[in-house]
DNA sequence: TTGTAAGCGTTATCAG
DNA sequence: CTGATAACGCTTACAA
């Protein structure tokens, strides 16, 4: 079977010819590229000259750094990270610990961190934790390899030995997505027990009182939990049902779970499902099992994205701003290590309860 | 507003005590990791047979390898991977070019090739390309300087400045997502021209004769037209209307292009979305203005994901396997790095069409 | 199969 | 503010 080929409409570069090292005996693909020693001969200085002027924060008279760049430009030279890397035992690399890349919210706070850091002349390398303690003990050793600049995890290092492990980095870290009162290093967290205890009064404020809750065993699954049983006890409403999933890979995994609820209706009527699949996975299977939401069920889910505001009916959600915490996180990272901040930085994400059709 | 802190449960690993060379005086978070000269002499062998050792590649006796992986587990020992590639001149390092982070095609793909590349010992970065020559021509400029030790492409690279720049860099390349006569090096593709013929023979074969077609102007977007330009007319059916959209965001931007579209319905009475988010945003906002899919409209999108299939009414696809496409991407560049095959590789993706319920 | 010597390109250190 | 020197940790090239 022989496919049908693309005809790719290829573009020519604009003859944007810059620099005239090119094009000489380039046969086999080893252009060398240039070092920093021969932009130093170009501006006539030394490589740590070059150097120098290159990296921000040391000392150069202006006039020296002035031919330098011209020499950068002129000889096109882009510096060798690893060499950089190996003597300084830094590198330009930000790892991103992300708990998945499915969800939108980890999606969005990786692409705004990427951003940021990329302006600043950092790469954000991105991998995934997935929720598990393997892959958390993974990832810690695959950093202390890479030596990187810095740090952000879309949550917080659990394990206590890995805590301890990166500390000992040395590198600017940013936690998230949770609150807890001794972050590693720096801290963009919103309270899962604040989101908890949110779910709660919704549902009592809205006459719900025999309230349902799926989330995760462990991890912020847990804090949730916790603040929605606490606040659920002080408003004496009663929390029927506990279901604990935790190997969440897709929405379809949501409506195995609305199909487990769906028995127990006559008992229970709202569900804090404390993930953004699950719960919309959730919303997505009632109409094709006779659920009606809200009427038989009231749905509230955690983190909004563009599908949980879409759909119908649209899911009410504990809300906050993911792009805000990759960015923050981003910039954080990015302004300890030019050396502008320096003493270690706790911020708090707004939560808020978008009320929509689903509660 | 003082924020309500999450009680974090700690996890304390489990008493895995494999190294005693800890704990002596690391108190200010600089214990050097281990050299490969410290596994050297732990095996009583020199270095060079210890790197030759870890690298699969190179010949060292049984024996040797057995006493020195040994050693490296009793040190714990990592290698820095960046004096490995100042020295080799080639990284652990392979970089991921994505055209977003959001689709989950492009996210299928990403996940299944850092798997992949993982279990073979390499560390997948990802980048995002954002359909824009700008980005393309910063992203290879990155990595002439990253020396990445492969490269993945969720699309063709375009400029030709750019595939010569890459194809220059002497390392495992693959393309994908197309089906060009000529990749730079190693092609996991989908025929987008077929996929546009795919979908003017279903919506023919469905009784629609009046077309539109909504995608972007270059790259993909076009070849897709083309394909679906050239069979509608082989069909005697009428592309009423081409609609290019250049920079999608987000599903949102599906619902400007569906009320766009709804004032055309009386002339048109199917469209081709060449884009999965503008797909699925334009079916989610059918209802509210008032267009009966696929009464009214006939809708079909591109590249499969669960909310198209679990949307109502659910929507129809040309579909293929992004998964695999990154899967096989993954293990032909890691086995192309370890020596095992050495040839260029061309695959084609099979695409299908997925009758659903918005066609 | 194993070892010796040298060097990858940059930056820390110390001197001027 | 600028420069000379050495070193980061590994792997290539060559020798045994």
């Amino acid at each position: 079977m022989l496919p049908r080929f693309d005809e790719v409409v290829r573009v020519d570069a604009p003859s944007n010819n810059t620099s005239k090292t090119k094009e000489v005996g380039a046969r086999e693909g080893t252009s060398k590229p240039i070092r920093i020693e021969g932009v130093a001969l170009e501006a006539g200085v030394s490589p740590i000259t070059v150097s120098r002027a290159l990296r921000a924060s040391t000392s150069v008279s202006p006039a020296t750094r002035e031919r330098v760049l011209a020499a950068v430009r002129k000889t096109g030279y882009v510096s060798n990270p690893h060499a950089s890397a190996l003597r300084s035992g830094r590198s330009t690399i930000v790892a991103a610990f992300l708990s998945n890349l499915v969800s939108q919210q980890y999606n969005d706070a990786a692409t705004a961190c990427a951003e940021v850091l990329e302006d600043a002349g950092f790469q954000l390398m991105i991998g995934q934790t997935a929720y598990s303690y393997a892959r958390e003990t993974a990832a810690v050793q695959s950093l202390r390899a890479l030596k990187p600049a810095g740090i952000f995890f879309s949550g917080v290092v659990e394990l206590e030995a890995n805590r301890r492990a990166v500390r000992e980095f040395g590198v600017p870290v940013v936690e998230s997505w949770a609150f807890p009162r001794d972050p590693i290093d720096m801290l963009v967290g919103i309270s899962n027990t604040e989101a908890g205890c949110m779910a709660a009064d919704h549902f009592v404020g809205r006459g719900r009182r025999r309230l349902a809750f799926v989330g995760r065993s462990g991890g912020r699954g847990r804090l949730r939990l916790n603040g929605f049983r606490e606040r659920a006890r002080e408003l004496n409403a009663e929390i029927v049902l506990v279901r604990e999933v935790d190997h969440v890979r897709s929405i379809s995994d949501g409506r195995t779970i609305l199909r487990e609820l769906a028995s127990y209706t006559r008992d229970i009527d709202a569900v804090f499902i404390a993930n953004d699949l699950l719960a919309i996975g959730a919303l997505l299977e009632a109409p094709s099992i006779g659920v009606s939401v809200p009427h038989d069920l009231s749905i509230l889910g955690i983190g909004d994205s563009e599908f949980a505001a879409r759909m119908t009916p649209s899911l009410s959600v504990v809300a906050f701003d993911a792009s805000f915490v990759g960015r923050r996180a981003g910039q954080l990272i990015a302004s300890r290590l030019s050396g502008t901040s320096k003493s270690p930085s706790l911020e708090h994400v707004p939560l808020s309860l978008v009320e929509r059709g689903s509660s």
